[in-house]
DNA sequence: CGAATAGTGTCTCTAAGACAATATCGT
DNA sequence: ACGATATTGTCTTAGAGACACTATTCG
């Protein structure tokens, strides 16, 4: 940025003796954190990636991944950098797809003082979520189905997904009003919701990812493989986060003129399922840039 | 938010404890501003409200209006507060609309420092803009009227609105690419452009308000009195923020069953106009909650 | 062959756009 | 009556959805 060195402001002095003087700590600072919605599509169900909390406040609750962000890095990378520490997944850098949700200000937002958030929403395939463990901040990580209840789908059903081998019980939360939430997790208090506001982040992420997936391509960059996949492996995904079904016929039609170009047919490899076997299309739609909200 | 006193963290401390010794500042804390893209319609076209940088950086540039949010207000009372105290202008509090855009957060697109911004849209009825009067922290402030050039409206122009009687020049201001500004604009330097990133902020309103203007019904927010307006004026909104003509004839029908309701016949008051003069509608669309980007 | 899944054809309904026709004002 | 603007009518086209039908695999 090209800066008009010889202007002088009311005080007589120029750009450079301004900002030599300048003290950015005159103004009140708070503190700035990055907390992401990640979520994927596995087994036809819609599904998001939580931490349990390892240290107060909150301890011992689910919450998004997320932490501070440092002085060096813009919002963007620390999201990447924040979900790596604390969950070993990587997001963004090519891999699916994220986006800013809107940034979190409430005054009291959180109990360890003036502490604004940037949330984000990430997409991920989910062959891409091998090799999760826990990291320093967080004793625990999971992902859980999310399902909604209702008609207007207010309220949402969290259900752990548990290995093929534990045999404990998962954990199962419900964000909605209060009633609803007294209803349905009666007696686990605080453990039956989720750390900060993170509720209404959560929320507004399924909102969002609803909304868009009818206008953009964003369903791609949950696809497994967004360079050979079938139209029913499509067609899950949509039915995963809208919670609709689609008639097949006229899910063809609709996607198969419009977003992509027939693949090699050789590519089919072994039919791991019964019936015919689905030809393979290919994601030929441009970047994701353009995508406006 | 009730919180688990008994429960002891790793280093045997209860959540009061943990809170009583907490240090925010051991993490680093960049500062945090607001910036707004306060539009309206007026004359059919759409217009932008900008003020001239009375201070270092970028003396003498013209910038959104905006600036530190304090510790005790939200990002969205500090863009109501700084727009009202930069430009006279009231927005926000059932006054038009407004929206969060994203949160800007390169680490150097401030000179002064590490400085997160949280960028704001707001529209406003033309009727509401009156009062405007510079404040401390802009030497001037002012519409600029918003066209945009090329088929993609990648490159915008921006001409300040005059008075009446005034007989200055009008400042121009090109936003694009190198090559576009170069050619529009040569010999202003630095003049020539917005202040910070807000060119990118401002290139984001744009984009956002003609992608949202056709799904949801902000459209009305621009209205002078969305509870007595005719489909002519409902028209020119769409006209001047989408940049197309739309036929008479069919934009009746399209608005005339989804969004409103006719308004008393007698208030249609002295036809100001030739011709036939117009029904009055009434906005009974729901709140603006449930719209979702 | 039958079960199962993939893909096509056809019909209806709705909404958008082009454009003609009619209605209602001021002068 | 005439100019100007508002409002309605009609026709065409495109897309979404319901649903029947055909195609291709496995066992």
């Amino acid at each position: 940025m090209a800066t008009m060195g010889g202007i002088l402001d009311a005080q007589g002095r120029t750009e450079e003796e301004f900002l030599a003087a300048y003290d950015i700590s005159a103004y009140p600072q708070p503190s700035v954190t990055v907390d992401d919605v990640v979520m994927t599509v596995d087994d036809n169900d819609l599904r998001v990636l939580l931490v349990r909390r390892g240290g107060h406040p909150f301890l011992g609750q689910w919450a998004l991944p997320g932490g501070f962000v440092s002085m060096e890095e813009s919002t963007d990378d620390a999201v990447v950098r924040e979900v790596r520490e604390e969950t070993g997944i990587k997001v963004g850098d090519r891999i699916g797809y994220f986006e800013q949700l809107r940034t979190f200000s409430a005054p009291y937002r959180d109990p360890r003082g003036r502490i604004i958030s940037v949330a984000y929403m990430a997409l991920l395939p989910s062959a891409r979520i091998g090799g999760m463990e826990a990291g320093d901040d967080a004793s625990d990580a999971a992902w859980f189905s999310v399902r909604l209840i209702g008609d207007d789908g207010e309220c949402v059903m969290l259900t752990q997904v548990m290995d093929e081998e534990g045999d404990e019980e998962p954990v199962t939360l419900f964000l909605g009003d209060e009633g609803a939430r007294a209803f349905f997790s009666e007696g686990r208090g605080d453990l039956g919701r989720l750390a900060f506001d993170h509720e209404e982040i959560l929320k507004c992420a399924i909102a969002r990812l609803r909304a868009k997936i009818v206008y953009s391509c964003i369903a791609f960059s949950l696809l497994d493989d967004p360079c050979c996949f079938t139209l029913t492996e499509l067609r899950h995904v949509y039915e995963a986060v809208t919670g609709r079904r689609y008639d097949m016929g006229n899910f063809q039609r609709m996607f198969k003129n419009l977003f992509v170009k027939p693949g090699l047919a050789e590519a089919n490899g072994a039919a791991d399922t019964k019936g015919r076997p689905a030809t393979t299309y290919e994601f030929v739609g441009k970047g994701y840039d353009e995508i406006v909200r």
